[in-house]
DNA sequence: AACTACATTATAATAATTCTAAACTATTGA
DNA sequence: TCAATAGTTTAGAATTATTATAATGTAGTT
């Protein structure tokens, strides 16, 4: 398991204690080849199901933001009632299917830079996202 | 008040009963001259003031829902913590000021249209949001 | 091994939103 | 005009999502 050493260098890396739950979370999170998009609530139950037992709702919470703050983990607001977390950290858009739920990176070639030409003043730009909502085509939307 | 009557004609356009609370509502919201964006919270108070009376939280929640569905407002969800409405439901982006928590219409003239190559297969476009977080130029961003 | 600082946990607390059912009101049409 | 009715408002309860708490556990250091 060279890939655990991995992930507890990572997490040493950024000031976080390599524990049990934490590296066990890089395990599901990261150890994957695609980007990966989740709610806590999806990931509660995947954790558990990797580490055959019960993990503390509130130790995904905390890890969770822990990654965020450490830039491990970025949030993808939908709505109100759907926000979700991407493994993909670095700038990039999304797709939205409305009939899945789902979350799809946007690539690099389905979209073409966001030129923006005048900026509110005295303020510097932080982030730039895109959200396509899209839903099948044969239906009513929304 | 003959502004009043035309919020109760177009309340009634849509299917909705002009009660006095949607009315007081739709003065609050929709009589100004400026997009106006909101958080749930901000528009409990305002109708208060307004009426010169509690209103019911419910009632506030329930009537922004349906000016939701029936096309008067937007929501723009920032984050997990800050949802708004916009009343502004034409298709346009938004600058997120992270100093004030304010949320800022982008002008036609502030962004170029966005252009997107490659769609989802079999997936109409629903909708297309820009969200541009900004914060003070000479201080730590987030 | 033992100390210390940080993590995890179950549970309680808080916050945001929705539900409920009773009281109320706008609309309809007799 | 007035009663019937269908939709609306309300306070408060219920639900859900998230955060705080404090006791226990564990990693890192000596």
């Amino acid at each position: 398991m060279s890939k655990n050493c991995n992930f507890i260098e990572k997490l040493r890396e950024v000031g976080l204690r390599p524990t049990k739950q934490r590296v066990n979370m890089c395990e599901v999170l990261f150890n994957r080849e695609k980007t990966f998009h989740f709610t806590i609530n999806d990931l509660v139950k995947m954790i558990s199901e990797k580490m055959n037992q019960k993990i503390s709702l509130a130790t995904v919470y905390n890890t969770v933001h822990a990654f965020e703050k450490k830039g491990y983990l970025k949030e993808i607001s939908i709505d109100s009632h759907k926000s979700y977390f991407d493994t993909n950290t670095s700038s990039h858009h999304h797709f939205f299917d409305e009939d899945t739920n789902e979350l799809i990176d946007c690539d690099e070639n389905d979209i073409d830079p966001v030129n923006i030409k005048k900026n509110i003043t005295g303020k510097k730009i932080n982030s730039v996202e895109v959200l396509i909502k899209v839903a099948s085509d044969n239906q009513n939307q929304k």
